[in-house]
DNA sequence: CGTAAGGTCAAGCGAACGTTTGATTTAACG
DNA sequence: CGTTAAATCAAACGTTCGCTTGACCTTACG
C-alpha cells in the first residue's frame, strides 16, 4: 500500500510538472502568440527545469501544440454546449447570446479561462500546422449556428449566413485580444451581454434596408 | 551642377536603402507582428547590410516604430477621408461602406496596401509603447463615425454607439488578419462590399427587438 | 592631392534561444 | 543491498539574435 502510494506520489509529481508547463505555455500563448513563447520563461513560470519540456513533451513546439489543442477543445466544447440549447424558435438575440457566452464568461472569469479564450483567438489569426484535426468541431459550431439562423431568417442566402457567423466569431476573438477586452473584463457577464449581444445579433441580421 | 547632382544621387541611394528597410519592416510586421520581426530577415529582404538599420534608424525597434507610424497615418488618413464625405443624411449602409472601404480596398489591392492594413490591425492587438501620439487621429475617426451614426439613430445612447464603432473596427481588423481575409482578397471591392457592408451596418444598428 | 562626410560592408561582440547530455535523487522490486 | 525506472537538475551544446566596430568606397571641397 505505502509503496504504491509513494510511487504514485512520484508519478503525480511528474504529472504536476507537466500540467504546470501546460499552464505556463497557455499563458504565454495567450499573451505573446505562437512566436512569442520562450522555453526559459515557461520553465521559470512553472518552476521547472528547462529539460522538463523535452522530457515531458519532446520539444517546445510539441508543448505548444498540446496546449493549443486543449484550449481549442475546451472553448469549442463550451460553445457547442451553448448552441445545443437553442432550437428553431430561438430569437436572434438568444442565438447571439449563446454564441457569445463562452467568450463573455471567459472575459469575466479571467485567469486560465481568459488565457484559453485568447489562445483560441490567436490561433484564429495564425493557425499552427496540423490544426485541421480540430476543424470538425469548428464546422460543427458553425453548422449549428447557421441552422438556427436559417430558421429565423428564411430569406437570406446560406453562404451569407456562414459569412456573418464567421464575422461574429472574429468579432468576439478581436474583443478578447484587443485592449478593449481588458476594459470589458472589469464588467460582469450581464453588463457585457447588454452591450455585446445587440451588436452580434445585428451582425447576424444584417442591414439591407433601402432607406435610412 | 554636376557635383550637386552626383551628391544627390549618393544621398538618394541612402534614401532608397531607408525606404527599402521601411518597406521590408512593414511586410514583416504585417506577417509576424511586433515580436516576429528579425533584423537579418529585414535587411536580406531589403538587400541591405545589417548595419544599415542602426545607421538609418538607430535600432530595430526604432525602425519598427517608424514603419508602424507610417502605416497608422496612411490608414487613418484614408478612413478620415472616407468618413468626411458623409453627412447627417447618409444612410446606415453608406456609413458602414465608408467605414469599411479603406480595409476593403487594401484587401483587394494586396501588396504594400494590405501590409499597411494588417500592420494597423496588429497594432490594435499589441499597442507598442508610445503609440498614444496617434491616438488623436483614432479619436477623430471614431468621433466622425459616432456623430453621423447619432444623427441616423437618435434613440441610442452615445456610449453604445462608441462601443459599436469599436466593434466594427475590430471586426474589420480581424477580417484583415485572419485567413478569411486571404479568401476575401481574391474578390473585387464590389463583391467584398456586398457581403461585408450589411454586416457592419447591422452591427452599427444593433438588434434590440423583442420577438423574432 | 589631401581632407571630410555620407553611406556601405564583412566581421565579430555578448546575450538569449531550443536542445542535449550525464549525473543525481527518489521509490519500488528482488 | 543492488538494480531498475521515473523524474529532475546543472551545465553545456551550437545557433541565431540585435548591435557595434573599423575599414572601405564615393563624392565634394580646399
Amino acid at each position: 500500500m505505502t509503496r504504491v502510494d509513494k510511487r504514485d506520489l512520484r508519478r503525480e509529481a511528474g504529472r504536476r510538472t507537466r500540467d504546470g508547463l501546460l499552464s505556463a505555455a497557455l499563458e504565454m500563448l495567450a499573451r505573446h502568440g505562437t512566436e512569442g513563447v520562450t522555453l526559459r520563461e515557461i520553465t521559470e513560470r512553472a518552476g521547472a527545469n528547462v529539460a522538463a519540456v523535452s522530457y515531458h513533451f519532446g520539444s517546445l513546439k510539441a508543448l505548444c501544440d498540446v496546449a493549443i489543442e486543449h484550449a481549442l477543445e475546451q472553448y469549442l466544447d463550451a460553445q457547442i454546449l451553448e448552441l445545443d440549447s437553442l432550437d428553431t424558435t430561438s430569437t436572434l438575440q438568444e442565438v447571439a447570446a449563446a454564441f457569445a457566452r463562452p467568450m463573455m464568461r471567459a472575459l469575466a472569469a479571467g485567469g486560465q479561462d481568459l488565457a484559453v479564450m485568447r489562445t483560441v483567438a490567436r490561433v484564429g489569426i495564425e493557425p499552427p500546422a496540423g490544426w485541421e484535426r480540430l476543424a470538425g468541431k469548428f464546422d460543427h459550431c458553425r453548422r449549428i449556428a447557421v441552422r438556427v439562423l436559417t430558421a429565423g431568417m428564411p430569406g437570406v442566402d446560406e453562404q451569407e449566413l456562414i459569412f456573418r457567423t464567421r464575422c461574429a466569431a472574429g468579432l468576439l476573438n478581436w474583443l478578447a485580444l484587443a485592449p478593449i477586452g481588458t476594459e470589458l473584463a472589469a464588467l460582469s457577464v450581464e453588463q457585457i451581454e447588454r452591450q455585446l449581444v445587440p451588436v452580434v445579433a445585428g451582425a447576424f441580421r444584417g442591414d439591407t434596408s433601402a432607406g435610412r
